[in-house]
DNA sequence: GTGAAAGCGCTAACAC
DNA sequence: GTGTTAGCGCTTTCAC
């Protein structure tokens, strides 16, 4: 018969020259829409892509202009739902502006990140978003050697556009909250999973508000990913010691729930006898179950912010030094914070 | 030294051909691999590639040969744990088989959805894997026209591969706990989150383990994506009625975690006066606070084969008709479920 | 307004 | 064993 069931070869720019009787410069000035055409030509052409069902090859635009319309997006762990919840921004806002993205998951593996960017610039993505960056020197050099643009979101660098919350401020609203409350002994405990830049500046907001208030500080950390025990003491130290503490500031909503699940197994109740504050807003911090007090991260306008900045670095539009973009965050009090109540059961 | 602080174009293939004194197909050639070339052209080629620090144009490649390494990977709600659980495993086996992915969240929207797909193509995604399938005829026929090969996991088509839990057994299973555990009046509720196909099956089996027990079905729809309101009945007609249901079979977890809310807000005990058993054992359900019985998909295995098939169809070892593997998945006992205790409160 | 022609960097026949 | 050559499908000067 004739006709093949299916065209394997899709139909070419050739194709609709030759359907439309036009060369193929033409056909792709107008579908680039470049104006200085006449109006009988464009509808030919226009016809002819539409009889063909033709679509522009995109791996060959990329090749001649050396660039694709792909934004790669670095990120710690895709099952946290921190990142995955920016992640889903991510990609919505750069598939809002016509480009498509690469993940690479780096476990904040350094070695795994170098791998990750490497495999993105081969495939001369456009622009990098960091969600996490491990702050790999290699890393840096081997992007800034590509010259694309990166942004990072949520965390640190000097060599690229910053989006970031007021880490140090939030931490300071979240802190000053438990103060408000009454609590005098108020402990921060770092999370791994949280950039090093990003603990640091909740540290440092803690810590400034604890001293204006004349309190004395107690930092922790979380020992390991996923580990139920602390560097510096005990859980049960911290928790239920002669110097325990009545209120608990974590640098994230998933640390913050570790240490409720300690309470609950130490029959320390919260908020009565402890009060919590976590960082982000995740998803599950608002459940009934876990009802967590925290600071609210504005996930959209990050990555929109991040998303519009970069593509305006890609586009040329915006040059120069690198921005360091801060937005708001604001606290949500729920049911895990409450003026300190009597002593603990068992003390 | 002479060299330039950066090279703003990068070497290409004549650069390490020009080096070693070499045409460029030869070290195309020993780029790719192919043997039969003398290990002293082999040297000369490595070195003049260590020298320049030559990387091989992917962009070209794929023009050439028409095809990527790149999976394009549709997904319903990266925002949803399940799914974010599962994309991190479709990217960590993909990267590990030299593949990178695009993501694409569809919200489960069929436009979203055919858009979505015609990008990924547009970019020759040398396959595609569905974490969720709105089933939209278009998707279907301009992915088929493609010819470029699906693998649906934990959902289902009849046109490409399906890699899928069983679904059936887990809910007769989930079912049957309940039913051992000494309930009579159980129900389903169906989250609209979850697939049409992996629904059916659910219910098919919590229909059947029903059945064989001689008790009567109950089958319920969450309304909207979001909401605390269930199509057939209130909440509390339910959940306190004459007719009120001891145990609660859920589609999935994060529907299991509403009813638990629900339950919270009406004072219902859980487990004492009402049990309830989730489906695919999100990181949540583990949280001591949520502490949720549920099937647990095996999301490492489920991704695992879902793109070692895919890469069997892309490379052409795997022809033939679709596959349909179905994985074993487990019970997971927690806290959520209990014998039958006494009344509810208000009854 | 439109078209001819020169690549983009690579792969893959096929000569030598 | 190695080199020559012809593209892949498109963009982009630059003539006409």
């Amino acid at each position: 018969m004739a006709s093949p069931p299916e065209p394997a070869k899709p139909a070419t720019i050739l194709d609709v020259a030759r359907l439309a009787k036009i060369s193929k410069s033409t056909v792709s000035n107008v579908i680039r829409g470049r104006d200085g055409i006449a109006q009988a030509t464009r509808d030919r052409v226009h016809l002819a892509i539409e009889q063909l069902g033709y679509r522009p090859n995109v791996l060959a635009r990329q090749m001649v202009q050396q660039k694709t319309n792909v934004l790669g997006v670095v990120i710690g762990d895709l099952a946290n739902p921190f990142y995955s919840e920016m992640a889903k921004q991510i990609e919505h806002h750069a598939s809002a502006r016509g480009y498509r993205v690469m993940f690479c998951d780096t476990q904040i593996d350094k070695r795994l990140e170098l791998a990750g960017l490497q495999s993105l610039l081969d495939y001369r993505v456009a622009g990098l978003v960091f969600l996490a960056y491990a702050g790999d020197a290699e890393s840096e050099k081997l992007v800034k050697e590509s010259r694309v643009p990166a942004a990072f979101v949520t965390c640190m660098a000097d060599w690229g556009d910053v989006v970031s919350a007021d880490d140090e401020k939030g931490a300071r609203v979240a802190t000053q909250h438990l103060i408000d409350l009454g609590h005098r002994r108020i402990a921060y405990i770092a999370d791994p999973s949280v950039e090093d830049a990003a603990d640091q500046a909740r540290a440092a907001g803690y810590s400034r508000a604890m001293a204006k208030a004349a309190l004395p500080t107690r930092i922790l950390h979380w020992q390991g990913v996923d580990g139920r025990a602390l560097l510096e003491a005990s859980v049960e130290e911290v928790l239920l010691g002669a110097e325990r503490v009545t209120g608990i500031f974590s640098s994230n909503d998933l640390g913050a729930i570790e240490i409720l699940d300690c309470a609950d197994r130490l029959n320390i109740r919260v908020p009565e006898d402890l009060s919590i504050v976590g960082f982000d807003d995740v998803m599950l911090a608002g459940l009934r179950r876990i009802n967590l007090t925290t600071i609210a991260q504005p996930k959209e306008v990050l990555a929109r912010i991040a998303i519009t900045t970069l593509i305006s670095r890609i586009t040329g539009e915006l040059s120069g030094g690198n921005l360091r973009q801060i937005v708001e965050c604001n606290l949500v009090v729920r049911g895990s914070t409450a003026p300190p109540g009597e002593q603990p059961p068992g003390s």
